[in-house]
RNA sequence: GCCGAAGUGGCGGAAUGGCAGACGCGGCGGUCUCAAAAACCGCUGGGCCCAAAGCUCGUGUGGGUUCGAAUCCCACCUUCGGCACCA
């Protein structure tokens, strides 16, 4: 046989052969350990790209593995199929969202099978299809009744060109991440998720394994400060409350000087005096006009405004103005700050521009505090000006502060967070209907279970208006209200997107339940995700969520256990060859179905995981194709040529042949578990040329080459599983390769019995010399010395000392 | 500004305290061919040297620890990522 590697013969043959014995489903009755491989769903965008496959195969690679490690290994696949482009396909195009989609999905669907991985298609999801997002809305329900779902006003992301509110994770630098138009702050009656409720849980992550990268951008993104929060009875006649503040410093109360509140801060417009409010209206209408960009910029100068009003420091006694100022987020604490330019920077910068007083509160070495302040100071030695407190240590001040704020019943020890809820309103069509009724006799109205879906109305106008286009179609919008019968509305608004997504893993074990979105023995069999792959640029959004939301479940009893993704690794990003992110704009776009179509699938999946480290992507190299090409071609070569055959048993060669054999089994199993695709490729490179030189050099062992030909295709079947099962049938395998266990290895035949021994004199290398693998010290100083030219290094002189690592090194320092 | 990761041949990268550059691309030389391509084989960090042997330099920069450092420690430079007026 001369025949020669030709993956377009063998690869729609495997596909077809595969998906007939069903060999990817993974069976929900199985006694092998599941375990529940997921790669990111994709998008429907109508097109799988070279990302795409960066993502899939490696995860897929691994996936088998695991399968030949014994598991049932379920390997899901579905469609992310909501969203923006949809809606705005069908405004340019004048399709329906809803064809667009599911053409997209038809054509993903062959490119996908294309790729050859271990898909389980049997279980496919599509979130815009009804049977799947009915339980999405069955979701919003039992988190409504949870208290975990709640209408609200509050200051919103709007994006003008998506016109539609945003989430905070959906804003990027002031953008939007999707059309990066710049948001606008728009104050609007939203749905929000209360993930704030489980903040401080989100912060742990005990027993999961996830990068370090994206704990601590969740960490970050969830911002906890401790502090306390204190109350300022305000002077002005008719308003009874007091202005509470967040701070992390307490214990400076008493250089408390002056307040701040966001110019969008409630309390404004009620404590403002006649003589102040043109200059504040004036501020806030200013403020107002600036965008989110402008505002937040650390570089613009601080500016402010007095509104004429007072506050008491309730430690102090003292009266302090109240101001407003830009400065100030009314997005966060309580949207006001007790101001203490002694220990703020930005405080003092703004104190020492308006004339405010400066009074510090702590000693601090090199500083003299009788004299004005030339800056603000963060830490200190112990309390001054600040009454009975006066001499406690900076360490203990905090404590002592809150502690007496409790007791006089002024303030209280408490934890702020960054993060706030989850705003899952959206302005548009293409998304799953809040399933909720507003009635005006009974309020808001959920819809009940049995009426679920609340199906989308087809024919629909997509104009973007700024309201969501549902609420231009009458017959859809009028109902009956649930609880009397009496006409109400539909909630227009729809599903942000990523609440498709947080709960798909988990529907995916029942993806054709009519009666739960999931039951509760296929949830125990499959739950929670034992690997999860996917990119990190979902860190704060989809990762986040998804923890939230399975958090809520488990607290509703439907999952079991505290987190929704055991193990999670983060890919890097596959750049084009010009080293830039792919884009059609720039013209460095890699299309996978032409590579497909000219190397086969294989060869592409390769080439992408021999690209580097997987974490870490990369550009991807063109010419790289022809490295992989060579291999397919050798191995093709080695299974297909057999060598002369002959009895050498215990040759040397033999010997020789059967350690890399065991080696590399021992070394591709550690690459497998550590995600390292590249060296392993390498190994197998290695492997496979071991094999041919072998066989070139003469007759050869039959058990050893038959041995080590297998244990080849054993460990090529998850990285070329169509090459790895032609060959596993040329060579007289049964079917499948794919269903056969990894190769084990015996670590004694993998043991080097000669060692070429490395000889320094004083740390740099002299001399090698070839040396039974297990010599002792002794022994091998004596073959060290016996070299002529470790002898000249040496000069005559004894060593002073000797360094011996068996098997590698023997160091001879003077 | 704060936090984190990274920096190694012409290129992607390997080696995480013990022979720097595995494997691959590219390049050079060869076999085959009328020729080219493909395939296969060999060589391929810099310098000294006709060459070899050999010596020497070499993992962003400068110091340190160690018999021995790409690897550990300190300082700095550069690149990337995250957070950033969060009180």
């Amino acid at each position: 046989m001369s025949d020669r590697y030709d993956f377009r013969a063998i690869e729609g043959k495997w596909q077809a052969r595969w998906e007939a014995a069903h060999l990817h489903h993974a069976p929900d009755d199985d006694a092998r350990p599941r375990w529940y491989a997921l790669t990111m769903f994709p998008y429907t965008s109508g097109d799988l790209h070279t990302g795409h496959w960066y993502a899939m195969a490696p995860s897929d690679t691994a996936a088998r593995y695991r399968r030949m490690q014994g598991y049932n290994v379920m390997f899901p696949i579905g469609f992310d199929a909501f969203g923006l482009p949809a809606e705005n396909a069908a405004i340019a195009r004048r399709i329906d969202p809803k064809d667009w989609t599911y053409a997209n999905i038809e054509h993903m669907r062959g490119q996908l099978r294309r790729m050859g991985a271990t898909f389980d298609w049997e279980r496919e999801v599509i979130t815009c299809d009804p049977d799947y997002y009915r339980w999405t809305q069955w979701w919003f329900l039992q988190l409504y009744r949870q208290g975990l779902a709640y209408r609200a006003e509050a200051a919103a992301n709007w994006c003008p060109g998506c016109h539609t509110v945003l989430a905070n994770e959906q804003v990027v630098d002031g953008r939007c991440d999707r059309s990066d138009d710049v948001v606008e702050r728009r104050f609007l009656t939203q749905w929000f998720f209360r993930i704030t409720n489980y903040a401080e849980e989100l912060l742990r992550f005990d027993g999961i394994n996830w990068p370090e990268r994206i704990r601590t951008m969740q960490t970050n993104w969830i911002g906890r400060s401790e502090g306390a929060m204190l109350d300022f009875p305000v002077d002005v006649a008719g308003v009874e409350d007091p202005l509470s503040v967040f701070t992390t410093r307490p214990d400076t109360v008493y250089g408390a000087t002056f307040m701040v509140l966001a110019p969008e801060h409630r309390l404004v417009d009620r404590i403002t005096t006649g003589e102040q409010r043109p200059a504040v209206d004036r501020y806030v209408q200013e403020t107002a006009r600036q965008s989110e960009i402008d505002r937040l910029s650390t570089e613009k100068e601080k500016t402010g405004v007095f509104t004429g009003a007072y506050a008491i420091n309730p430690f102090s006694g003292r009266r302090i103005p109240i101001w407003i100022a830009d400065y100030v987020l009314v997005t966060y604490g309580t949207g006001a700050v007790m101001a203490v330019p002694a220990h703020d920077e930005r405080d003092f910068a703004f104190a020492r521009k308006y004339g405010l007083e400066v009074i510090p509160v702590f000693t601090h070495e090199g500083t003299n505090i009788s004299q004005p302040l030339e800056s603000a100071f963060v830490d200190g030695e112990q309390m001054v000006n600040s009454g009975t407190f006066d001499g406690t240590p900076f360490a203990s001040a905090k404590q002592a502060v809150i502690a007496h704020a409790e007791r006089e019943g002024i303030g209280r020890g408490t934890v702020n967070y960054r993060l706030r809820d989850w705003l899952i309103s959206r302005q548009r069509y293409w998304g799953a209907p809040i399933p909720m009724i507003h009635c005006d006799e009974h309020g808001v109205v959920p819809v009940p279970e049995e009426q679920l879906p609340v199906l989308l109305p087809e024919n629909v106008q997509f104009e973007p208006t700024g309201q969501s286009p549902l609420t231009q179609i009458e017959e859809w919008v009028n109902v009956p209200c649930p609880i009397d019968g009496k006409p109400a509305r539909r909630e227009t608004d729809t599903l942000d997107t990523f609440m498709c997504s947080s709960w798909y893993q988990i529907r995916y074990c029942d993806p054709h339940n009519q009666e739960q979105p999931v039951s509760p023995e296929l949830a125990r069999k499959w739950l929670p995700v034992d690997q999860y792959t996917g990119g990190a640029e979902h860190a704060v959004m989809h990762l986040l969520y998804t923890r939230f939301f399975w958090k809520a479940a488990r607290d509703m009893g439907i999952v079991e256990g505290d987190e929704p993704m055991l193990r999670l690794f983060s890919q890097g990003v596959i750049l084009g060859p010009d080293g830039n992110r792919m884009s059609k704009s720039r013209g460095n776009v890699v299309a996978p179905d032409e590579l497909v179509a000219e190397w086969g699938a294989d060869a592409f999946r390769c080439q992408l995981m021999f690209v580097g480290p997987w974490d870490q992507g990369g550009p991807y190299n063109p010419t790289g194709m022809q490295g992989i090409i060579r291999w397919l071609n050798r191995a093709w070569s080695v299974a297909v040529e057999e060598p002369q055959f002959a009895e050498l048993a215990g040759a040397s060669e033999t010997r020789s042949l059967r350690r890399v054999v065991h080696r590399t089994i021992r070394e591709a199993t550690a690459d497998m578990e550590s995600f390292s695709f590249h060296t392993l490729i390498a190994r197998l490179m290695e492997l496979t040329t071991a094999l041919s030189r072998a066989r070139d050099a003469g007759p050869v062992d039959r058990a050893a080459w038959n041995e080590g030909l297998r244990s080849l295709l054993l460990m090529m079947a998850p990285l070329t599983p169509h090459l790895a099962e032609e060959l596993w049938e040329r060579t007289g395998g049964s079917f499948s390769v794919h269903q056969q266990l990894w190769p084990a290895f015996d670590p004694g035949l993998a043991r080097d019995e000669m060692v070429e021994l490395v000889v320094q004199v004083n740390g740099k290398v002299r001399e090698r010399i070839q040396l039974a693998a297990t010599a002792s010290e002794a022994e091998a100083r004596v073959a060290a010395l016996a070299s002529e030219k470790v002898r000249q290094w040496l000069d005559g002189k004894e060593p002073r000392k000797v360094v011996f690592v068996p098997g590698k090194l023997l160091n001879l320092v003077l």
